[in-house]
DNA sequence: CGGTATCCCATGTGATACTG
DNA sequence: CAGTATCACATGGGATACCG
């Protein structure tokens, strides 16, 4: 029961306090979401996410690997290739951050349905 | 387009992003969560969350309440009583709260089946 | 009972420049 | 290509005390 620990969500009771914790921040849910389709390179990620630098994405990545819910694969290659995947643990995580985005999307006026899985048109732009 | 804006929504482009800015930072989840059942006077919230000080619960409530997700009543009484509630948009939140939740304490070796939404004895203790 | 006021610190995040 | 390094700053959050 020590509180004077890290910052490692050892010691949380609530279950969605404990789950804000390992998916809080500004940007790791958009991370997640942004690799619900399957492996995306570093330089993939960082083009299709706007408003975040290169320092806090790789920051976040790391963060989210440590904490198992993101794979980081090097290829030992020139030019180098590094790239990112969900963990079965992330990927559980998909369904709720689907969830999430529908709401988001409804909010902003915008069409609900479009499913974020499948769909393109909209996606590959804007989110 | 202009940046300079407050912390307001307004001009963001992710619909995941834009969700995490209306039910991010520390304690707006488990809030909701303990407004999942209904109408909950501020004491009761107060008492029925552990780590956070009156400030923070006063200050997180105004914003929920700006942000149309929560109700504030407030009855003309002495001793003087204040209820909360979730507003229609808020409650759209709850099935995706309680995924997290489900996946929260999957996460932390408990129970994911036990329901929380009319789970008891669990919950009120330790939610 | 249901808050405020004040002060203060930690951390999260950003800008910019540079590298193996 | 995929990062690091460094600096700087805003804001989020906590402790404590007090108020209508």
């Amino acid at each position: 029961m020590k509180k004077s620990e890290k910052n490692i969500h050892t010691d949380t009771i609530c279950a969605v306090d404990y789950a804000f914790q390992r998916i809080g921040g500004k940007h790791k849910g958009r991370i997640i979401y942004h690799l619900r389709e399957g492996v995306r390179r570093y330089g993939e990620l960082r083009r299709s996410m706007t408003g975040i630098t290169p320092k806090m994405l790789t920051q976040v990545l790391r963060e989210l690997e440590e904490d198992g819910l993101v794979t980081r694969h090097v290829y030992l290659e020139v030019p180098p290739r590094v790239e990112y995947n969900l963990t079965d643990t992330g990927r559980e995580l998909l369904p709720f951050i689907t969830l999430l985005s529908q709401w988001g999307r409804k909010q902003m006026g915008m069409d609900p349905q479009c499913e974020p899985v499948n769909a393109g048109m909209l996606l590959e732009e804007s989110v």
